[in-house]
DNA sequence: TCAAAACTGTTGCAATATACAACTATTGCG
DNA sequence: CGCAATAGTTGTATATTGCAACAGTTTTGA
C-alpha cells in the first residue's frame, strides 16, 4: 500500500466527512437539529427504549440525550412513559407526528442514497457496500483495539 | 436498487461516520483541538494561504477561522505574516513545530489507514476507493444541484 | 429487615464550535 | 479624492456536548 493510494484515501474520507454533513443538516432541516434527527431515529428502531439505552446507541451521555429527549417532547414528537413495574426509567416512544417526521427523514435519505448510487452498476453497488462494511467492521476494531 | 440494499446502506455509513468521529477527536488530540487540526492539515496543504481562502476551503464562516488561527498563533503552532504589498491579508505559514505537529497527526492517520485497510487484497483496495471517489463525486454533485 | 450500593434520569456548570452582524483597516476604482 | 470592495477581528448568540452532583428508585446482602 503506496503513500499515494493512502494520501488519496485520506483526501476522499475527508470530502466524503463533509458531504455527509452538509446532507446530514439538509435532511433533518424539517425543522429539527441533527441531534434530534439521530435521536428519533433510534427510537423509531427501537421501541420503549430507554435514556441510557439510547445514550449507549448512539455514543452519547446520558444527560445530552436526556436533554434532546425534552426537546423532542415539548415538540410533542416522542412520548415519555414511566412504567409502574420500574418507576427509575422512562420509555420513549415516538408519537404519530414523531412517526410522521421520522417518515420524510426516511424518505428524504433513501432518495440521496438512490440519487448518490445512480450510475453504479448492480456489481459495483455491492462490491462497494462488501468493502465498505469490512471497511467499518476494522474501524471498529482498531478502535476498540487501541485500549 | 430494493428497500433492504439502501438501508443496510446507510446503517454503514451511519457506523462509518461514527467511527470516523473518533479517530479524528483521537488522534488529533497531539494537545489540539479537531478544529485546530484540519486547519493545520489545511495549511500544511497550502502555505502562505490567509484566513478567508481557509474558510473556504474548510467551509467554514472567516470569523471561525480567524479564532481557530488565533488558538494556533497563541501555542507557536503556525505564524502569521502581513506582507508589505497587501497588508489586509494575513499570510499563514506552520511554525516548525507546527510541522512537526502535522508530521505527528500524518503519521497517526497513515498508519490508521493502513491498520483499517490491512485485509483487504490489492484489486479490493483499488476498486473500493474507485467507487468511493465516484461515490463522492455523486453527493457533492447531488449537494449543487439541489440549489 | 433495612442500610448500603447500584441504577436512572435530571440539572448545574463549563467548554467548544460555530455563525451572523458590526466594526476597523486597507486597497482599489471611478 | 471619496466611495465601494475586501480582509480580518470582535461582540453576541446559539447549539451541542460532557462531567459532576444530585434525587428518586430498586436491588443486594449482611
Amino acid at each position: 500500500m503506496d503513500q499515494n493510494y493512502i494520501h488519496h484515501f485520506r483526501h476522499i474520507i475527508r470530502i466524503f466527512d463533509r458531504e455527509l454533513f452538509f446532507q446530514n443538516n439538509a435532511s433533518c432541516c424539517n425543522g429539527i437539529s441533527v441531534a434530534q434527527c439521530h435521536t428519533l431515529l433510534e427510537i423509531e428502531k427501537n421501541s420503549e427504549i430507554s435514556v441510557s439505552e439510547l445514550a449507549n446507541n448512539l455514543s452519547l451521555d446520558k444527560s445530552t440525550v436526556s436533554r434532546t429527549v425534552e426537546g423532542l417532547v415539548n415538540i410533542n414528537l416522542v412520548d415519555r412513559v414511566i412504567p409502574k413495574e420500574n418507576r427509575r426509567m422512562a420509555q420513549i416512544n415516538l408519537t404519530d407526528s414523531g412517526k410522521q417526521v421520522c417518515s420524510t427523514i426516511n424518505y428524504s435519505n433513501d432518495a440521496y442514497i438512490k440519487a448518490v448510487l445512480k450510475d453504479f452498476t448492480r456489481e459495483e453497488r455491492e462490491e462497494f457496500l462488501r468493502l465498505f462494511e469490512k471497511l467499518t467492521r476494522n474501524m471498529s476494531e482498531v478502535r476498540k483495539s487501541s485500549f
